[in-house]
RNA sequence: CGAGCGGAACAAAUGACUGCGCCUUAUUAUGAGGUGAGGAACGUCCGAGCACCAUAGGGCAGAACGCCGGGUAACGCCCGGUGGAGGCGACUCCAAGGAAAGUGCAACAGAAAUAAACCGCAGCAAGGGCUGUAAGGGUGGAACGGUGAGGUAAGAGCUCACCGAAAUCAUUGGCAACUUUGAUUUCCUGUAAACCCCGUUCGGUGCAAGAUUGAUAUAGGAGCAUUUAAUAGCGGCCCGCUAAGCUUCGUGUAAUCGCUAGAGCCUGUUGGCAACUGCAGGUCAAGAUAGAUGGUCAUAUAAACAGAACUCGGCGUAUGAGCCGUCUCGAUUC
RNA sequence: GAUCCGCUAGCUCAGUAGGUAGAGCAUUUGACUUUUAAUCAAAGGGUCCGGAGUUCGAAUCUCCGGCGGGUCA
């Protein structure tokens, strides 16, 4: 089958984050923003930051294991040719919003950045 | 029934599908099985283990602690007592040595704040004044203890009686702090959570400690020295010890180990008022490294505070619903 | 992981051996001016981050918290 490659690879170095935020594209929603840089090779890698501004420990990391989810999901229905680094940035008021929402918004912000498209999975 | 006081314990569970870390196993990129945050993991306020630096040395400085006895690996923690403070009470709280080693401070008020004399009282002089006095007045948190009598020129622990306080000695009880009673002496402001004195304790740095392996570089700038100086270990200072090149800026910084079985937990029991402890039996697979527990449901309903990063013992803080007691006070009824 | 500092008027800060909490700006009122600004004069405004303790008395000393920030690796 298709379901081959799907784990989620994620961003680690310190160098990696700095190079997509100097480098990469962004585009916002209400909730999260989203930076990404469009490479040759690689595959889809993802990092995700949440600030402290959000909340204390245990709040960021519900949210960031919220996201992950969101991401391990939608990246079964993603376009398998792309390769990118993301990075996702949660917003302060993330806090309020349930998981479905959450997961709308990341596909809004994937399609806004044109790594996502409905005609494929069709 | 109301208002309190004290105490102990719990911190959702199970199942399904789907994901993540680790371990085991089969087989070679996947499958199967197991397992996976807390009572505070938090704050980092103490005490240790462990590691390295001289197996930690001498002195000064500095810091912490401070009733007594016990517990503990240790503690600034805990338990039991003593004394004091608060509460009708159950009970709670207390950094609780020394003010008679010395220094400082005590605003305002008041004559005067540690030393005395403003008004007053008495004697002498008699216009101011000099001497004695600490009864009375007023101020203040605090003014050489309080009341009464004697005494005196007027007064005063000056003397006596009673009361109060402190110290010393003896004595009752207690391991002790302390306490009971008696005698003697004294009556002295408070503050040490002001400096300080006395006693006790403390070497420094922390798992990013440190060890091993490998790679890269031994590029470059600056400083000091080559023989008793400087620098470093040693980051308060001096002595002392060690090192033959060292320090600093800059660049670069991978993997493995350390890394989880420990002063562990539970049950019974010995000793003890208790903290705790001896013995016996049982039991214990989180170990990540941008950092693992999420998502969707079902069980009527899932809710508080909150997420391990070397490990323990305390303390402090946050927080949900309920429970217990020969417990206390008040009201009512029998 | 370790360590240090701050919190005082609406804002920015003073406030040391503990004794009535102050300055500048801002605000309000009045004067000057045709009016405003500037200037001058006056006034109001403080649980001294919170709670305990020591003391006759605490912004100040001690302890325990809260919030904010810095430094080192």
């Amino acid at each position: 089958m298709e379901k081959k490659d799907i784990r989620l690879v994620t961003l680690k170095k310190n160098k990696e984050f700095t190079f997509v935020y100097h480098r990469g594209k962004s585009c916002a929603a209400k909730h999260m923003v989203l930076i990404y840089f469009k490479n040759k090779y690689g595959g889809i890698r993802t990092g995700f930051s949440v600030s402290k501004k959000v909340g204390k420990a245990i709040v960021r990391n519900k949210i960031r294991r919220r996201m992950k989810e969101c991401m391990r999901e939608l990246l079964v229905q993603m376009v398998s040719g792309e390769s990118a680094n993301l990075i996702f940035i949660a917003r302060a008021p993330i806090v309020e919003i349930k998981y479905a929402e959450m997961r709308k918004e990341m596909r809004y912000l994937l399609k806004k950045a044109g790594l996502f498209t409905i005609e494929k999975n069709k």
